[in-house]
DNA sequence: TCCTTTGTTCAATGATCCTTGAACTATTGA
DNA sequence: TCAATAGTTCAAGGATCATTGAACAAAGGA
C-alpha cells in the first residue's frame, strides 16, 4: 500500500454521500449484515452471496469513501466496520434508523442475525 | 392528466429506492424545505432558487415514484406533501432522523424555518 | 377569446454508475 | 522458493442520471 485507504474525516461525512453510498441493494446489504453481526469486523470474503469479487471491491471502497464503514487491511484481508461513533455523532439517530428499517428487508441468503460463529477464531475485533 | 400520477402503495415504498431519490442535493433540499414548511403543501414554484422549471419537474417526479412526496394537482399547480405517514409506518423513526439530520446541512438560499408566511393566503393544507 | 401562469414532455448531451474478465499486487503458509 | 489466498486495478460495456432548451398542455383571469 503506498498510502493507507483514504477515510474521510468524521465531520466531512455528507448526508448526500451517505444516502447515495446506500442507495444501492448490495451496498445496503453490506451494511445490514455488518449491522447484523454486533461490533465484529467482517472481511470481504464473507460478503460473496452478494456479488463477484471485483463488483465487492468497488462497492466496499464506495462505502468506505463516504464514510460509512472503516476499512483496516490486515495482511492479505481486508476488516471492516461500521463507523458507528462517527455517524452516531454526527447524524444522531440516523444509523440506528436505518439499520432498523433495513432489517425488516430480507437479506439475499441464509445470514443468521450474529448466532455463535460456526468456524471458530474467524471471528476478528477493531 | 390522461391518468393521475403515480404514486407507489405505502407497502410499496422501498428503502433502496428512498436512498436513492436523497442522494441528490437538489432533491434532499426539497426534503429540507418541505420538513421545514411544517404540514403545509408547497408548489414547485416556490422551489424555484434550487433550479430550473425542466430540473425541477425531474427532481419532483423522482421523489414521487420513490414514494417520498405526494402530489396533488389542483388548477395549474402541483402542491406537494411529505408522504410522513407512510413512511413512519414503514420505516418507524426513518423519516424523522433524516429531516434532523438534513437540518444541520445549511440551504442553499433564505429559507426561513417556517414563519409566518410573506405573502399571506399563499399556503395550503392537505 | 386571448394571454398568463404553472408545469410537463421530448430529444440531446455529457457525466456517472455498475458489472465483467483479465491481469496484477501483496501476504501467508508449505 | 513456490503456490495459494485476498483483494485491487484496469479497460470496456451498457445503463442510468442530471441538465438544457424548445415545444407543448391545461387551467385561470382579463
Amino acid at each position: 500500500m503506498t498510502h493507507p485507504l483514504f477515510h474521510p474525516d468524521a465531520e466531512e461525512i455528507s448526508l448526500p454521500a451517505i444516502f447515495t453510498a446506500l442507495g444501492d441493494e448490495t451496498r445496503l446489504n453490506i451494511i445490514a449484515i455488518l449491522a447484523r453481526n454486533g461490533e465484529r469486523a467482517m472481511t470481504c470474503g464473507q460478503f460473496t452471496e452478494l456479488g463477484s469479487k471485483t463488483a465487492l471491491s468497488y462497492h466496499v471502497a464506495k462505502l468506505r469513501e463516504a464514510g460509512v464503514i472503516n476499512v483496516r487491511p490486515d495482511g492479505t484481508k481486508r476488516f471492516l466496520t461500521l463507523r458507528r461513533a462517527d455517524l452516531d455523532n454526527r447524524f444522531p439517530g440516523f444509523l440506528d434508523s436505518v439499520i432498523a428499517s433495513a432489517s425488516t428487508i430480507p437479506l439475499p441468503e441464509n445470514q443468521s442475525p450474529a448466532g455463535p460463529a460456526e468456524t471458530p477464531g474467524e471471528t476478528e475485533w477493531t
